[in-house]
RNA sequence: UGUCCUAUGGUGUAACUGGCAACACGUCUGAUUUUGGUUCAGAAGAGUCUAGGUUCGAGCCCUAGUAGGACAACCA
């Protein structure tokens, strides 16, 4: 190595660590294996909507494509018209533009349908396939189990004529859904069960978002899946762990379609698929939750879909970043929510706009502060950021303060307002709590606090000492607010994770907590939905698309990181 | 009574076979702070599932075991 080289290295600090299918690709380009091509796909079903877990495959593949100068395809795998709707396709596309990535080119596996056909025929004419006139139950029947081979079926030695004559009537309609089914000529006694003749062509006389009535026959997954990548120039399919049984068949199949052997093939690779801890990822489960109205929709800000996300008020970086965080591997892994978590403070706390809010009030009165008296107090928009500027927050005589930010009878550490002592109004003045109004039953009613003329932010020549610093707001100016406080879902940390429970017995009954009694600044009357704002020392919130000038509604996003709730308990 | 995959601090990911293991999250101290936020400084926490083997030398290679996961839709 040279000197030069040494110095760079240095500069750019330690060698970056590659994940496996990094290394993987570094090989493959250092051998030229497909030159410098690189192309990688996403490739969804178009049947629910995308969530975190896909957020991470999107990253790895777009990001990959970026990282080696090459593309990523978007393909969606619509085999099967029974499930996928338009709906479908429209929030993908909708969900991995937001995240800010661009595919190369839109595909269909519908697309191939045609070519697909063409190579079932061919491998019927080699011999590799047949016409089975078993039903499912029976096909699955003599399946064998994992440990106890197959047996093969009475029609597996038609002739060749024959199976083109009947898989030919399968495609014109001439057969009922469930009557015929193209199977591959493999090994019923494979101790892969998926190499066991599996199904390539079934029967489903059902329109398809695409290509409407042309087809009543379409391919399985695995007949479609590995020639989609071929036709597309795929070099790195990557997928999930549980395809991995998958992967002989997806070799199988390329091996009879492609006439030279040594000539560009798509190779699959499985990574491990992305679970958090008290969350679902199964889009069956999301969709019962939806259907059976748990959560509002697909985009319920307590859905861990990547609409809902975007709703309760994630950023797209936030979120490639917790796919960065999470890394790439083959093993099995729960990752901790905290992590996510972070991840958004991480990005929010440098991006937004911070405003005062008061989530449960608390009415204190400046005895000492003249009746009419308004005063327009400067507040910084964002620390983080110097260009952010500062904004007016109007003062008066009658405040609102958290209840949680005055307690009678303090602990020890309680640095914020008591009788008889004092606080910093953010921005504000000093103030002092002399009496403690209480109603009939004995609750607070409201504060009488003095004012400390001279201790006026930014002017203090008071030379009071405090403890704390609180946040307020003015009451005549305060703007009722409708505040949507979420919690987790689900309140164990593996929903489906028990054989005897249901998931749903776990759901969170605190999940969402509506607060109707909070106010906000006057400014969030023009709030547009999906803005971020931090409520300062309470958490980040989003106004949602239900918010109005009228009655300004926001999304808690996630609170900020509170030391002291975990001194007080 | 099968095949395949995996096994590193609480969690997740690293470590180009060769300095009793690094980074992030989390946890705990302390400092700063007109957000008990942020930031900053620091600490605790694993001897890399077990047993053998190869080697001068193994978290990395081999064998066996153990544990976890995947596979028996005409789903993807």
């Amino acid at each position: 190595m040279t000197e030069d080289h040494k110095g760079k290295q240095e500069e750019t600090g330690k060698k970056p660590s590659l994940n496996f299918i990094e290394s993987m690709i570094e090989r493959d380009l250092k051998n030229q294996l497909h030159g410098d091509k690189v192309l990688t796909r996403f490739p969804p079903e178009p049947n629910g909507y995308l969530h975190i877990g896909h957020a991470k495959a999107i990253s790895l593949n777009f990001g990959l494509a970026q990282k080696y100068n090459g593309n990523c395809n978007l393909r969606f795998d619509d085999t099967n018209p029974v499930t996928e709707e338009d709906e479908y396709v429209q929030s993908i596309k909708e969900d991995i533009n937001w995240l800010g990535f661009k595919w190369a080119n839109e595909f269909f596996a519908s697309d191939y349908f045609d070519q697909l056909y063409a190579w079932a025929v061919k491998l019927v004419e080699m011999g590799k396939a047949y016409v089975d006139d078993q039903s499912a139950e029976k096909i699955s029947e003599t399946r064998g189990t994992p440990t106890r081979p197959g047996i093969e079926s009475p029609h597996r030695t038609r002739s060749v004529e024959e199976n083109l004559r009947l898989l030919e009537g399968m495609k014109n309609g001439e057969f009922n859904d469930g009557e015929k089914v193209l199977r591959a000529k493999i090994d019923m006694a494979s101790p892969n069960m998926h190499l066991r003749d599996p199904a390539m062509y079934r029967i489903k006389k059902a329109p398809h978002h695409r290509t409407g009535n042309k087809w009543c026959i379409y391919p399985m997954y695995d007949f479609a899946h590995g020639q989609s990548d071929f036709i597309e120039g795929i070099t790195h399919s990557l997928c999930t762990l549980e395809f991995e049984v998958h992967r002989p068949l997806y070799d199988w199949f390329l091996d009879q379609i492609l006439e030279d052997k040594n000539a560009y093939r798509p190779r699959q690779t499985e990574f491990a698929r992305l679970n958090i801890n008290y969350t679902i990822m199964s889009k069956r489960k999301l969709l019962e939750l939806v259907e059976e109205e748990h959560v509002t929709g697909w985009d319920d800000p307590r859905m861990p879909t990547i609409s809902g996300m975007r709703r309760r008020g994630y950023t797209p970086l936030s979120i490639r970043n917790f796919a960065e965080k999470v890394g790439i591997a083959k093993r099995n892994n729960i990752i901790d929510v905290a992590l996510l978590e972070h991840s958004v403070r991480e990005d929010l706390n440098k991006i937004s706009q911070r405003v005062f809010a008061v989530l449960d009030p608390l009415k204190v009165i400046l005895t000492n502060y003249p009746e009419n008296k308004e005063e327009e107090m400067m507040a910084v928009n964002n620390p983080e950021d110097e260009n952010a500027g500062k904004r007016p927050v109007m003062f008066s005589r009658e405040l609102y303060i958290e209840q949680e930010d005055f307690m009678e009878n303090p602990p020890k550490k309680f640095f914020r307002l008591a009788p008889g002592g004092v606080v910093r109004l953010k921005y504000g003045y000093i103030i002092q709590c002399n009496e403690v109004v209480k109603d009939q039953s004995g609750n607070i009613k409201e504060l009488h606090c003095e004012y400390f003329p001279e201790s006026r932010s930014g002017s203090d020549t008071s030379g009071i000492k405090v403890k704390g610093t609180i946040h307020w707001l003015s009451a005549k100016h305060a703007v009722p607010a409708e505040l949507r406080m979420y919690d987790r879902l689900f309140s164990d940390e593996d929903p489906s994770g028990h054989k005897d429970k249901d998931y749903r017995e776990f759901l969170n009954p605190d999940s969402l907590i509506i607060n109707e009694k909070a106010f906000v600044e006057s400014s969030l009357r023009n709030a547009k939905p999906l803005d971020h704002f931090q409520f300062e020392r309470k958490g980040y919130f989003s106004a949602d698309h239900d918010t109005s000038s009228d009655k300004p509604v926001f999304n808690l996003t996630v609170t900020l990181r509170d030391s002291w709730a975990k001194i007080s308990g």
